[in-house]
DNA sequence: AGTATTTGACCCCC
DNA sequence: GGGGGTCAAATACT
């Protein structure tokens, strides 16, 4: 089976991930940013094999999207009815994402979820509003997810997204499943810099990459991706050097609501779903495509 | 008619 | 008190 290998693969480069850590931590040339290198790549080792077992069987797959999601307070149905103006307490887990739309992508949909948006305000120094987006099914299922949509200041064309919370909606269970069918109308691309790609085996993934990676932010305990995945239409000159024909199909991104294969992992709840992805490096994507 | 968006008001936190 | 996040009525869209 691809996927036993797959894990078997994942674990065994955990393992020696480890293995290069400690040699590191033991030598006085080895840099921070080295270290902190092989920490992402191992968590992102070990989060490839908690995914892969997580989905490798519908005994054990699928989350419920009732699932209890530990950053909140209290359960959708005995807080979320008693609807007020109070300022709700936010996850402590917030995305940082920043993609370059110029093709007005920056609307509800891009991510792979199904977003309402619900408000917008001028933000002082910024340039442009500052839209606020909730989950769709925040009624239906008790999704508290949120997100916040900025266009740059500097370049309008980026649009930066902050993720605050997680979908415990059923989108998010089949965020990770590919497309149930093909998409007929052109889809634009979704381009990763990757000039500073660590290894090629990085790319044995199956069937997911993230939006963009994660970096823990110690001094608001939360979670924050880095700048550096851009959304560029399909006509867009940049194409990933790296891109052979066969990955150029996981590369080739639906950015329409249902069916992305990709921008998933996302935003869930538990730890496995933490996906710093293997191309999430320091480094890894060392800059932003404008 | 049902759903999504807009927008002014409200409220909390700093 | 001001800024930012959310609510909800009004409006637009399908």
């Amino acid at each position: 089976m691809e996927g036993e290998w797959t894990l078997m693969h994942e674990l065994t480069q955990g393992m020696e991930l480890t293995k290069q850590l400690r040699l590191h931590l033991n030598s006085s040339t080895s840099s921070a940013e080295t270290r902190e290198f092989l920490v992402q790549r191992i968590q992102s080792s070990f989060d490839k094999a908690l995914l892969i077992l997580k989905w490798s069987g519908p005994a054990v797959a699928q989350p419920q999207p009732e699932s209890p999601v530990s950053f909140y307070a209290s359960p959708w149905n005995e807080d979320q009815k008693h609807v007020s103006k109070k300022r709700k307490i936010l996850p402590k887990r917030t995305d940082h994402v920043t993609v370059c739309s110029e093709n007005g992508l920056e609307g509800s949909m891009e991510d792979g979820y199904s977003w309402r948006k619900y408000g917008q305000k001028d933000i002082l120094g910024m340039k442009y509003p500052r839209s606020y987006y909730r989950c769709t099914y925040r009624h239906i299922q008790g999704c508290w997810a949120t997100k916040l949509v900025q266009r740059s200041d500097e370049d309008p064309s980026i649009i930066e997204v902050t993720y605050k919370g997680s979908h415990t909606c059923s989108q998010a269970s089949r965020q990770i499943l590919p497309p149930a069918s093909p998409e007929k109308k052109q889809q634009p691309n979704l381009s990763v810099d990757t000039e500073d790609l660590g290894s090629k085996d990085m790319m044995s993934f199956p069937f997911s990459f993230p939006l963009a990676s994660f970096a823990y932010d110690e001094n608001e305990s939360q979670f924050c991706t880095q700048p550096m995945v851009d959304f560029r239409d399909c006509t867009g000159s940049y194409s990933p050097s790296f891109i052979s024909p066969a990955t150029s199909e996981i590369f080739s991104a639906n950015t329409s609501a249902t069916n992305s294969p990709i921008l998933d992992l996302d935003f869930s709840t538990d730890a496995a779903d933490f996906c710093s992805f293997p191309f999430d490096g320091p480094g890894f994507f060392s800059s932003r495509i404008q």
